[in-house]
DNA sequence: ATGGCAATGTTTCATTGA
């Protein structure tokens, strides 16, 4: 099974090219962020007329999140945000699916590290941590997917002293992102030997993309129990090339059959 | 000390992202 995550930083623009991704690597199951849309937008048709089903939660401007699943694989037991943390913002949905539960983040991005939006990324980061226990026991099967917008360590980082203690950097994010693996979960893309310098997002701007000026922040971190079936973890360089891509390139894991 | 790039709606600028 081939399950990606992928901040597409609006689908609407996203969408010719989130379809052509589709078509040349045919995922089974695929987590989105930065949707940008209402549900009543959401392009279900286009994705249907590509062989997949969506449950998605979202709204207009900001956040939004969905699920996508291959035709043949049903997404059972859909459910968005986290139980006890009132949240109007669409950051958080899971289901299951082949008998994995699948929870797809759009964690906050916190802006800096003395603004109100970075104290609400470590609520917002608790609330979850919490919930993801409750969740591990009742699905020992899980994966966690999205954009944390935490760099976990200094290899994740392109310049580590010009990042020290910035926001996506900082050790309480770091900490908040270790409670994450504290709850039962690893780095998938850890558990295997990686080349130096792989990151997920390079900032549009100053070339950053073409420099490799960038932050490993899109991660799929797996349950302890699922962990063993983990083949590959990877992520899509190429898919940040080209006209109008997301600022962002998708994260990939290969799961070996049960 | 600051912008830089992209997407969006509040649209010909302000806000947010990371």
């Amino acid at each position: 099974m081939k399950l990606v995550t992928w901040n597409v930083n609006s689908l609407n623009v996203r969408l010719p090219r989130l379809l052509a991704w589709l078509g040349e690597h045919a995922p089974d199951v695929v987590c989105l962020q930065e949707t940008k849309l209402d549900d009543s937008r959401f392009p279900v048709d286009a994705l249907a007329a590509a062989g997949y089903a969506a449950v998605y939660s979202g709204q207009k401007t900001y956040n939004g999140v969905a699920i996508l699943a291959r035709e043949g694989l049903a997404l059972d037991e859909p459910e968005h945000g986290v139980d006890g943390f009132d949240d109007e913002q669409k950051r958080v949905i899971a289901a299951t699916v082949a008998g994995i539960r699948v929870v797809c983040v759009y964690v906050p991005n916190g802006q800096s590290v003395d603004s109100e939006k970075y104290a609400y990324k470590l609520r917002w980061c608790r609330a979850v941590a919490q919930h993801l226990r409750e969740a591990i026991e009742r699905h020992p099967k899980l994966v966690m997917a999205g954009d944390f917008n935490v760099a976990p360590d200094d290899r994740d980082v392109h310049d580590p002293r010009m990042w020290e203690g910035q926001v996506l950097c900082s050790e309480p994010e770091r900490a908040a992102f270790r409670a994450f693996l504290a709850a039962g979960l690893v780095d998938s893309f850890r558990l295997f030997d990686q080349p130096p310098n792989v990151y997920s997002w390079w900032d549009y701007r100053q070339l950053a993309f073409p420099k490799n000026l960038g932050l490993r922040i899109d991660h799929i971190l797996v349950s302890e129990a699922l962990a063993p079936r983990c083949t590959s973890s990877t992520i899509d360089r190429n898919a940040r090339k080209g006209e109008k891509p997301s600022d962002h390139a998708p994260a990939i894991v290969e799961l070996a059959p049960a």
